[in-house]
DNA sequence: CCGATATCTTGACTTTCATCAAGGGGTTTG
DNA sequence: CAAACCCCTTGATGAAAGTCAAGATATCGG
């Protein structure tokens, strides 16, 4: 039963985690649960935002057309993140439009509801608040923590972030579309494709779009290497 | 007179920029002018934090002090840069301690201050809180393009962003310590010097603590070169 | 099933930055 | 005043990642 792993995911979220248990059981019985195919849209650039949305399976890409006419790729977001949120507290159109990039699970928090419960008890906007701070300094040491990595380490590192086991193997699910990861990751696809071949020290296979962990601690310990 | 610079400085601080007006005036009103002198202590590790503050001139250090006994500089922060903001909104103690990298001026402003705003006025929270989500998005893109440019570029961005002139010729003070600029934008001592050697062409003269940029829009220009 | 196109991988070369080592300029200390 | 020290700069070298180009693989349409 997906759904159960699906509700967990979406307890550890960072918006929702700075909330206390009934908050985030308030929240989430007001959420709509849904499923995207490969490419399909979940809204248009300049359309009013209207909830928070956080991604439970699958990737998602924010991207901008630009005048050209060609897209450009924002930022991409996997499983556990959540996106759209400043603009859903202010009712705010979008500035990007966002797609699937695979088959997707997407949690649409109604931003109603999260705005309903800030005004209505205002400790709750202290808690988000301060808890975002803290999100805010953590992915900055975080960006410049992984600037000290190789690119290989970084790939290591990402993949952990996205595998659901504590020990043992696993099996990691990427976007078909190469391109995406390594944007994610700030580096060229070449130089992607080099660091996946370099993870196979570290017991990981690339089998289409899947990544095969042999041991996890094992990668554990290749990215945490020598720093 | 610097007073009026100072609060216009602390009137686009981050967190202030989001507030309307007559809140921005009441923060101000209750806010706490310092100045501090070179390596002066502004708060210790395990403190309980009882304020936010932000760099009105000058440099501030963050660091912890390692089991071994030297100091690891945590952050840097320069003029228009607020910091404390999440471990204030709970009055929890500092994972770190603060000090004076330069001569400083600082404001505090009581987190008691921010706090009785959001209590009284939710609207103040939403805005605080979806600004902050812009912010942090915004830091992160920023982050990801800052990687695209060359070191030297990157130390043109720096020094443009600290420049308080819009053209023409402009001095922009560093702290004496060129390792903490270094740190703050991710590289060796021995890159930063190479990458102020190269600047020269794009005429920025180092002298001692003091950088001189003869024409601001040339600086411009050579950050935004061929990306 | 096969060819056309797009995507991914691999190779060779270049640029950039970190590292190690040595030299220079200023300040502090005996 | 000179020796010691600190910090910054400069030089030489190597590792990592970007660029350009070619080859391999996969996907799609006929």
């Amino acid at each position: 039963m997906p759904h159960e792993i699906h509700k967990a995911i979406a307890r550890n979220a960072m918006l929702m985690k700075a909330l206390p248990e009934q908050h985030r059981d308030t929240l989430l019985s007001r959420a709509i649960w849904k499923h995207y195919d490969r490419g399909e849209t979940l809204f248009l650039q300049d359309e009013e935002a209207t909830a928070i949305h956080i991604v439970l399976d699958g990737w998602i890409k924010l991207y901008r057309v630009t005048p050209s006419g060609n897209e450009a790729v924002v930022s991409v977001f996997a499983r556990g993140e959540s996106f759209g949120e400043a603009v859903a507290l202010r009712n705010a159109p979008y500035p990007v439009s966002a797609e699937a990039a695979t088959p997707c699970d997407v949690m649409h928090i109604p931003s109603n509801a999260l705005v309903d419960l800030i005004r209505h008890d205002s400790e709750v906007g202290l808690t988000i608040l301060s808890s975002t701070f803290n999100h805010l300094h953590s992915l900055v040491s975080q960006l410049e923590q992984l600037k000290a990595q190789t690119g290989a380490q970084r790939v290591g590192f990402f993949l952990l972030a996205l595998a659901d086991c504590e020990t043992g193997q696993c099996t990691v699910k990427l976007p078909y579309d190469k391109v995406l990861i390594a944007g994610r990751l700030g580096m060229k696809p070449e130089s992607l494709s080099r660091s996946f071949a370099r993870l196979k020290d570290a017991g990981v296979k690339i089998e289409k779009d899947m990544a095969r962990i042999s041991d996890i601690q094992a990668l554990r310990d290749y990215v945490e290497e020598e720093q």
